[in-house]
DNA sequence: TTGAAAGCGCTAACAA
DNA sequence: TTGTTAGCGCTTTCAA
């Protein structure tokens, strides 16, 4: 009933237990034909290797660790996939935290998480970083959309692609833009305000910046009220979530998008595509993400030095129906 | 540099190992004032327990795993996020493997995760149910959403809020109901559609059965058309995926709703409330789904038997704006 | 190319 | 109430 081991393996093979773990783990010092009838008594004798020996034996787990605030933001789900599975590819297994927006039970998470994980990926955008750099001591670690001294982070760079849709804007006739800020404390929300407001410089473009509104649909809802007051005739959301509110509350309101109102979001989550109009955003390029931030991690485990301290990846302009040519403005 | 172990809070404690042992795992062994000094030691050495090396012990690992066939589907996340924190308040950690909806993999994955996990909750809808009950035979497992012969079970009940929904539908004039189904193969879908199909019987409406579709938005989309083309004045999509297709699809096509339709969804996930309007429909009682699922498969790790092999819990009803009086039956 | 043996950190009889 | 002593299953020197 129980499962079977290495020895029981070595046993059937009339080998030691040290050739079949070599078998697996080492397979060029093993004789071939040895190896080979390893393989099969393992085989038949359905033998799993245990992770938790392998891990006190060596000292890892084979086990990634991945901090997300909140899952419910519909950006987490993608990233989660996309790490699970270059996780998967590189022999991981992974296991989630939902730290649940509060950055207070943070430190207590990845305490708990120590020497059951053998590396972190933090895809916490506004956790304080003293909390980050801490865990970053305890065990690898690397951050998503979000650059902090001293850690490697992998990150979404939006900048061309939110110029793109200014440049949209433009030729759409848009000459006054809204730009609906997200947390201050969020480093993409940062960004992403720089990339437009340098944009807005470059081209001259009357540019209002509005917020920071919270990144929730919620706070979409009240941007829009002062997206109406402020005379544009577009606006750029932090992201979809606050892009989907916005529609929400013109729709509401009886203003029409694209006929009224341009709006464009960011992430390209899902939401994006079901609601109605569809979202003109910014799509993330996650799956890349995902596999480079899993990639670093593999080599901070190994002791391999990363490519390279900071990968930046980059969004592209996805253009749908919320986006179209002023008709009256205003 | 490396990590405290009980030996080292042992010595500096002026005690064994064992004691120091059992003062985390069994306190009421061992001296009240012993116990104080260890855990004082402990924190200033900053000790924490080796999960490998209490899993190699004892064989359990104090992890579950938690099976989802498709994390972007918007009902999983919030699924995901009870079942973590319900995991974490008994202890264990939750690794999250994602099975694509390739039910192909899922015999796989499992295999791999054996000996990494105490028990597995199974939340995946359309798997073949061979499948999970092979896996059943590895790993104590629990499947949600869904009853399969043999298998503890955690399931919401949504036919009293379904009927509940019919009542308010027909107190709003309509007549002529349609049913969009969802997949064959989801237990969810056969059940749901049974008890629109019951109470339909009972009150005598007209119901017009159409399907099945997919469970999707692009699904929705399919199911507008058939909405459209049968005379109906509302329906009842098998999701709020679904519904949120079906909403956009009328949306595209001039037909307002609630003024032309009204729809009603299932699941209450976060999009049901973002798009406009706003999705009336069956709340599940995610938290309440989550708990119980690891309350299930925590009595079966530790050989309760669990209190009982197929926990109901209710849906309900949610008004929103895309249920309205019927206006002109077309 | 293989085997013997020690040890990873913790738990659990068994004794004391 | 505490300590001693075996392991749990695997990796990894070190020798052969």
């Amino acid at each position: 009933m129980k499962r079977a081991t290495i020895y029981q393996v070595a046993q059937v093979c009339g080998v030691s237990a040290a050739t079949v773990s070599r078998a697996f783990s080492r397979p060029e010092l093993v004789n071939e034909s040895a190896r080979q009838r390893i393989i099969a008594v393992a085989e038949q004798l359905q033998y799993r290797p245990n992770r938790a020996a392998k891990g006190l034996a060596n000292g890892r787990v084979s086990t990634l660790g991945l901090l997300v605030p909140d899952i419910t933001n519909p950006f987490m789900p993608l990233m989660v996939r996309s790490v699970q599975q270059a996780a998967d590819r590189l022999g991981y297994s992974m296991v989630l935290i939902d730290a649940e927006s509060g950055s207070a039970v943070e430190p207590t998470l990845i305490g708990s998480l120590i020497g059951q994980i053998d590396g972190l990926i933090l895809a916490s955008p506004r956790a304080p970083s003293s909390v980050l750099r801490r865990a970053a001591g305890d065990v690898p670690c690397v951050v998503i959309n979000r650059v902090i001294r001293e850690l490697p982070s992998v990150v979404c760079d939006n900048s061309t692609a939110l110029e793109e849709a200014g440049d949209l804007l433009t030729k759409l006739g848009h000459r006054r833009i809204a730009l609906l800020r997200g947390p201050t404390e969020s480093w993409a929300a940062r960004r992403r305000a720089q990339a437009v407001e340098k944009w807005a410089g470059r081209t001259g473009v009357a540019l209002k910046t509005l917020g920071p509104f919270d990144a929730s649909f919620e706070g979409g809802r009240h941007a829009a009220a002062s997206v109406l007051r402020s005379r544009v005739t577009a606006a750029y959301a932090f992201d979809d979530v606050m892009a989907a509110g916005v529609l929400a509350e013109l729709a509401e309101r009886g203003v029409g998008v694209p006929d009224d109102r341009s709006i464009v979001g960011c992430d390209d989550v899902l939401l994006a595509s079901m609601i109605t109009p569809g979202l003109t955003t910014i799509a993330a390029p996650v799956t890349e993400i995902g596999q480079a931030a899993v990639k670093v991690i593999d080599d901070l485990v190994r002791g391999v030095e990363p490519k390279s301290h900071i990968t930046r990846l980059n969004g592209s302009l996805i253009v749908r129906g919320s986006t179209g040519p002023v008709r009256s403005p205003r």
